[in-house]
RNA sequence: GGCAGCGUAGCUCAGUUGGUGAGAGCGCCGGAUUCAUAACCCGGAGGUCGGCAGUUCAAAUCUGCCCGCUGCUACCA
């Protein structure tokens, strides 16, 4: 029985281009993803696109076509940039494929059975032009042409007092059981201060939640009730279950759910509600991340500060936006970003760090061993380099499981700094002179180390990172973590090295 | 308004249950070196630990108040 670990993006809504919220992500969980895998588990990694709901309705509208027909153009850069970023997803789900719309309708199915649903009426501040409810505290106060107090949507549009049929679950009888899976497993949301929110949320009590609209049909139909369709979180949450194979697919429950801070409630809070009552094991853990910023400043057209996430990976490589984001970042909360930033980080991480410490020990084994792999042997301060390795690989794992994954990283930069600091206090250039034995030994050392680290980066930089320990002598079978501890063939014939993380020299 | 959290070197941040002289990375300065991608290695510069007042033999670490910031939530309307 092998180990197996099924994660998940949330999935986007496509009615507009992805921005650097996806590519983040999506980068995160992929490294997540990849991570499980070199680790020996087999993994199911699921991301997609949320396709339903009144805003696509609207859209498509505006542009004069079908729904379906929209989103399948909309969403193609999704899966473009996806394919450019090396998302290693096992299915790109589509809210609008035909099993999630069968999985969806058995989904409320198994709820209706356990009497969590009731037909009821609707009633909301409704703005007719926005086809849309919104909360009493949404609304702001104006002014109309007499002067007297009027109400309007955040949109400006003119509200007024709706009901409406609609189907509502049960929420409120889940506000105990909830608070026992907090209580029981506290780590079910990350990061802790999310934990404590949706906790306290719950506490308040909770209302009864709407579950269908009437007001437009872009969405699953309710089975059995003609004119309604499903709220768009039914659906989109459901998508988790359909890629899990459905209801009793392989793959449920997931091990990890990875979605932005913004959506924590709907994860936490209505999605193991809705599995409680439908009989289904729950989600180990959601994890909330947060936003990176432009600058330190949220993006908006109208700033003129958007920054397309393709032509950031173009400009600067897919490995080294990968890096920088998972680096610089601390997972879980809210990041900034920048072209000096950006060149800063991965100069002083890849360029000079990484990339330099393979660049000089494989450069002197080409020059003085005829690039022959050299072999362990005694020198001063192996011990050290080698103890240091293990504490920081250690490190790295608990770091990785734990969904630190900068933390993961500055463990990782940590072994590049013993490295190098191995290196030059053995000065293997001036063995090279003297004893040239010793010398290889430092090589081997070095070498080594080098190879540990670059197996441990993969996750990040996947592409890099085979192309490295290509140079390294590491064979296609021995990239695992359960090859850590296995050395490279002494006196394997080496390739030419090469530099493979160039210095970024901003271009006058 | 309530709840929670935060405010530590130029920048990003670590700092278990209060107790050796307050730390890391980046940036900066100096030294050393030349294998390497002007990279690496060593050393240094030093910040009232947001402010004030307390508790204590002793507080960045506890208490109260104040200032600033963030998240969640509520309400006035």
């Amino acid at each position: 029985m092998s180990k197996r670990f099924y994660l998940t993006t949330a999935i986007a809504y496509p009615n507009g281009r992805p921005h650097m919220g996806h590519a983040y992500e999506a980068i995160a969980s992929d490294a997540v993803a990849r991570f499980k895998r070199l680790d020996g588990y087999d993994v199911r990694f699921l991301t997609g696109t949320d396709e339903h709901g009144l805003k696509i309705a609207q859209a498509a509208r505006a542009v004069g076509v079908e729904p379906r027909a929209y989103v399948d153009g909309t969403v193609q850069p999704f899966i473009e940039l996806d394919r450019q970023l090396g998302i290693s997803f096992d299915r790109f789900i589509r809210t609008t494929d035909d099993d999630h719309k069968a999985l969806c309708q058995a989904l409320w199915q198994r709820m209706a059975d356990k009497g969590d649903l009731y037909l009821d009426r609707y009633e909301g501040w409704y703005s007719v032009r926005d086809e849309a409810y919104y909360d009493e505290s949404e609304l702001v106060a104006a002014e109309d042409a007499q002067g007297l107090p009027v109400k309007l949507s955040p949109q400006g549009t003119p509200v007024e007092w709706t009901v409406e049929e609609s189907w509502f679950f049960k929420l409120s009888a889940y506000a105990e059981p909830l608070l026992k899976l907090y209580a029981d497993q506290p780590d079910f949301i990350q990061p802790s201060s999310r934990f404590n929110e949706m906790r306290a949320f719950v506490d308040g009590g909770l209302k009864d939640l709407s579950m269908s609209r009437t007001s437009f049909d872009w969405g699953v139909p309710v089975p059995g009730s003609t004119g309604h369709v499903m709220y768009v979180w039914v659906d989109a949450l459901a998508n988790y279950l359909t890629g899990a194979g459905g209801s009793d697919g392989e793959w449920w429950p997931a091990d990890l759910h990875i979605i932005g801070k913004d959506v924590v409630r709907f994860h936490a809070i209505y999605w193991p509600a809705f599995l409680m009552s439908a009989n289904l094991p729950l989600p180990k853990i959601v994890f909330g991340h947060g936003f990176v910023l432009n600058r330190g400043v949220k993006m908006s057209k109208s700033d003129g500060n958007v920054v397309d996430p393709a032509e950031m990976a173009t400009r600067f490589g897919v490995d080294r936006l990968r890096w920088f984001l998972l680096r610089e970042v601390a997972f879980g909360e809210d990041g900034s970003y920048s072209d000096e930033a950006i060149i800063e980080r991965t100069n002083a991480d890849l360029a000079n760090g990484i990339g330099n410490l393979a660049q000089r020990a494989l450069s002197m084994v080409a020059k003085n061993l005829g690039g022959a792999m050299p072999g362990p042997g005694p020198s001063a301060g192996a011990d050290l380099l080698a103890e240091s390795m293990q504490t920081l690989t250690e490190a790295y794992f608990a770091a990785m499981n734990g969904l630190q994954l900068h933390r993961a990283l500055e463990a990782v930069m940590a072994m590049v700094n013993a490295a190098n600091g191995y290196f030059a206090d053995n000065a293997p250039w001036k063995l090279a002179k003297t004893d040239v034995a010793a010398m290889s030994h430092v090589l081997h050392a070095t070498l080594d180390a080098t190879r540990r680290i670059v197996l441990m980066v993969q996750p990040v930089m996947p592409e890099a990172s085979q192309r490295l320990l290509d140079l390294l002598g590491v064979t296609a079978d021995a990239r695992t973590f359960r090859e850590l501890d296995v050395i490279v063939s002494i006196g394997l014939q080496l390739p030419e090295p090469q530099g493979v993380f160039p210095r970024w020299a901003e271009p006058a």
